[in-house]
DNA sequence: TGACAAACCGGAACACCGTTCCGCATAGTT
DNA sequence: AACTATGCGGAACGGTGTTCCGGTTTGTCA
């Protein structure tokens, strides 16, 4: 019981004892959270800070506590689709051979990235706002993904080169283009070219 | 002689007299430009109007007069150097065979995008400022580049359901990669991956 | 319980930026 | 020289990200 006391560290090399969030803190951050899925699903990830502000009932300075970054808010926002979306790897991996599942995997990624406003756009935008994005993004990913490319490398079906850490980036650059690219080209067509190339010779 | 009364129209179905710009209006126009080259080289395609008027000794309404769009004032100041790049496609074409041609050329794209900072990501930003900008680079680039298609589809060593306006947008975004992506993916691999997948079964 | 310090809050304030608008200047014409 | 339409400058407006601090709330300890 005496544990529970904010004084006793688990980790006794630690330097000073991080004291606990206060409760309002956590509440708000979660109320922020949340305010924030619904104006990224309305007007996208680049929403204005001030109306997920007022929508958690909350000043802008509350906001930025919390999420100093706004990339840090929109993968609170994102996480639970995001690991769903690398766990639609390790099954699919498990339920067909590894080009077949990495075919289908894409269209998983396309499907994500296509319900979240701004996300694919954010990703590659260069904006300090979004700097820590492509990484974290790729954190999530990429293990389950390589799963993929290391079982068709054994079997011979795929090219050994191309990691999960450079064929995901560009998978989501091609799954932003589409209708809203001004040219109407049809982005899962580019997609099936880059994985033939992605077979062995 | 008298032909050149502006009141004497060329085309007597146009309506209305194109009346002449004034001289100084096209001098301005001329300095918006060759400040916006230097302040683009700088500080990207997005820097600051402000600047670009200051620069040229302008007010910031002598440039939206000239230029309504940015995408107006980026075209402006890369046609050109965009024109050139049709050009190598051209002259790639009559040097190689198709698909050596296209690989030749993607590199020539490449440098083009890397050398005008901002452009790329302008390219597919979504943002209505920018939103003339794919087209017209298609424009330019695709029957060039289209030709290139052709010949690999006559010579039976290139695919025949890709068109140069579907192929062009995606390699600009995979060219968009690299070193700025937050990832240190090599973005000239994934092109040759997507070259690979566009050969001839 | 009451008092106190640390943590936290709200939102005004500041710094930019794109874009518009209009009184004034000037080029071109008669 | 006088006149007009064309063009000019830059103030002004609306919107945004981000910071900052006086005041409030929470958790703790006596």
């Amino acid at each position: 019981m005496s544990q529970e006391r904010p004084e006793s560290p688990e980790s006794p090399e630690s330097e000073g004892a991080p004291r606990r969030r206060r409760a309002d803190a956590v509440r708000n951050a979660e109320a922020v959270r949340a305010a924030a899925k619904q104006v990224f699903a309305e007007s996208g990830v680049d929403a204005p800070m001030r109306e997920i502000a007022a929508r958690a009932g909350v000043g802008v300075g509350t906001v930025y506590r919390s999420y100093p970054l706004r990339s840090d808010l929109i993968i609170a926002v994102f996480r639970h689709e995001l690991e769903a979306t690398a766990q639609d790897a390790r099954a699919l991996a498990d339920e067909h051979p590894p080009r077949e599942a990495l075919r289908l995997w894409t269209r998983s990624l396309a499907r994500f990235l296509a319900t979240k406003r701004g996300f694919a756009t954010a990703l590659h935008s260069g904006d300090p706002a979004y700097a820590p994005l492509p990484a974290q993004f790729l954190g999530v990913l990429a293990p389950e993904v390589q799963r993929i490319l290391d079982l068709g490398a054994a079997d011979g079906t795929m090219r050994r080169d191309i990691r999960a850490e450079d064929l995901i980036p560009a998978l989501g650059r091609l799954s932003d283009a589409g209708p809203a690219d001004g040219t109407d080209a049809d982005a899962s067509r580019m997609i099936d070219v880059l994985l033939d190339g992605l077979a062995a010779r």
